[in-house]
RNA sequence: GGAGAGGUGCUGGAGUGGCCGAACAGGGCUGACUGCUAAUCAGUUUCACCCCAAAAGGGUGACCGGGGUUCGAAUCCCCGCCUCUCCGCCA
């Protein structure tokens, strides 16, 4: 329940963040539960300091050689009285904390108003669409064609949206991986291997849960999920510790999968690499003084974007307004690549501050040189999206004979600079 | 998966029903003292919640988590989680 000082403290302004974010909170009922918690806690309290005193006196009383039963008999029903009075209190306990826990983060006083995506705010743009003399195909059709994307045989070992990549198709998506992964320990990231299944706590903690369980894998008759993202482990990292302040800020990249159940997103982007219930990804965390968090947010958004500029690949900043933005987030940016065959931008990495919201949430906690130990502020953002940027290289190094060229930055990696184009539409034997 | 041992404060480690928010030691902090460092001495050292306008003060709870027994639980009982040792199995 530490949370609570805080949220009644604050209550106004979480009350202009729900009417910035277009949510429906119940605040009448926070406080009124909250006002019912007090009382019976003082209540409560009282009978409690009566029986220690009882339990005081009812050794001396024996030792003295005097009738302690009249005494006793009381305290029986103080006793009675007392365990009704906790369970009602841990009943509105619990639902404060459930209250709690589903409202959402405050966003940063720079956040432009808005209920939907149509309120957010192009930040900047790098680079220019390529230029084809042919009507560019979408990724898929390229992909399977050339043998290095097979969506018929994914539905046969697991079902819809999955993919299994094959031969450059797969070594591509390793090279974009390591490509990601030297990239940011150049820049001072520490690369983390996690579990790819995490707890209810954890994802609790990043504010996954309560809200969001219809979203993810839950492995049955256990308290275990599929990570949806590895923002969650890295989160749970420093999970109920405090940190030397001297550390701060603490810079960490993680690949791995990402599963999402995708609940809700029936008939969306059904084709191809864009919506898949398995993906990888690259994250990067980092854990800062709150002094300090939204100029590592810049250079956090900086080094997302400086991967595409290295692939060649044209893209723009768009910064989300409050009702585009996630639960937990004060502030995001949202990098989009351009996708030729759609001729539009597509999301490609997400960035946050989250401030104190997970750090609250997971109890992660710097001490500084003098006075009390404060929550640091969590912030993540990928860096990239693995998949996504796996069909934006198909797409944007497209040729008519339908092969791709590879950019420099990942010929080393792939082994060669082209993957050469196929004749047909299905994926040889 | 089977058998056993165990989970106490910042750390080590006592504590098997009331005198335990917790001995003792170490660490940290404050002060005193000694050219400095070190040593020595004295003091101090958790958090959450409730009452109180606030401060001062008072009170309640917390010894892995959750239940139970009891007037009273770190201590007894049950369930769960985790750690260690041995055996089995396995990439």
């Amino acid at each position: 329940m530490h949370d609570l000082g805080y949220f009644r403290e604050h209550l106004a302004e979480f009350e202009k963040m729900a009417a910035d974010r277009g949510v429906a909170i119940d605040f009448a009922a926070f406080r009124a539960i909250d006002q019912e918690r007090r009382e019976r806690i003082t209540a409560a309290e009282r009978l409690k300091a009566q029986r220690n005193k009882a339990s005081e006196e009812i050794p001396r009383l024996k030792k003295a050689g005097q009738d302690a039963s009249a005494l006793l008999g009381e305290m029986k029903q103080v006793s009675e009285e007392i365990k009704r009075a906790d369970e009602r209190i841990s009943e509105l306990d619990a639902r404060l904390a459930d209250f709690m826990l589903t409202v959402p983060n405050r966003p940063h006083s720079s956040v432009p108003v808005g209920h939907d995506a149509a309120a957010n705010v192009e930040v900047r743009r790098w680079g220019a669409p390529p230029k084809f003399d042919f009507k560019p195909r979408p990724h898929w059709e390229i992909a399977e064609a050339a043998g290095i994307l097979d969506f018929q045989r994914a539905v046969k070992i697991t079902g819809a949206r999955f993919a299994v990549y094959r031969g450059l198709g797969a070594r591509l998506e390793r090279a974009l991986a390591a490509f990601f992964l030297d990239t940011h320990a150049a820049n001072g990231y520490t690369e983390i291997l996690p579990p790819f299944i995490v707890n209810s706590q954890t994802l609790t903690g990043v504010g996954q849960l309560p809200k969001f369980a219809a979203d993810m894998f839950h492995l049955e008759g256990t308290d275990l999920w599929l990570t949806p993202t590895s923002e969650a482990e890295l989160t749970s990292y420093y999970r109920d510790e405090t940190v030397d302040a001297d550390l701060l800020p603490i810079k960490m990249c993680a690949w791995t999968a990402c599963f999402r159940s995708e609940a809700g997103a029936a008939g969306k982007d059904t084709r191809g690499l864009k919506r898949q219930h398995q993906f990888q990804k690259v994250e990067m965390f980092k854990f800062t003084h709150p002094d300090r968090s939204y100029d590592e947010l810049e250079s956090l958004v900086a080094n997302a974007e400086a991967l595409l500029q290295k692939l060649g690949l044209h893209h723009r900043v768009v910064q989300l307004c409050t009702g585009d933005m996630g639960f937990a987030s004060s502030k995001t940016y949202d990098i989009e690549v351009w996708l030729p065959s759609a001729n539009e931008f597509m999301e490609i990495s997400s960035c946050s501050n989250t401030e104190a919201f997970q750090a609250r949430r997971s109890g992660i906690r710097f001490k500084p040189k003098t006075g009390k130990s404060e929550f640091v502020h969590t912030l993540n953002g990928s860096g990239l999206a693995v998949g996504r940027t796996w069909l934006a290289i198909i797409e944007n190094y497209q040729h008519a004979d339908g092969s791709v060229q590879i950019p420099q930055a990942l010929q080393s990696y792939l082994g060669t600079d082209r993957i050469p184009g196929g004749t047909g539409f299905s994926v040889p034997g």
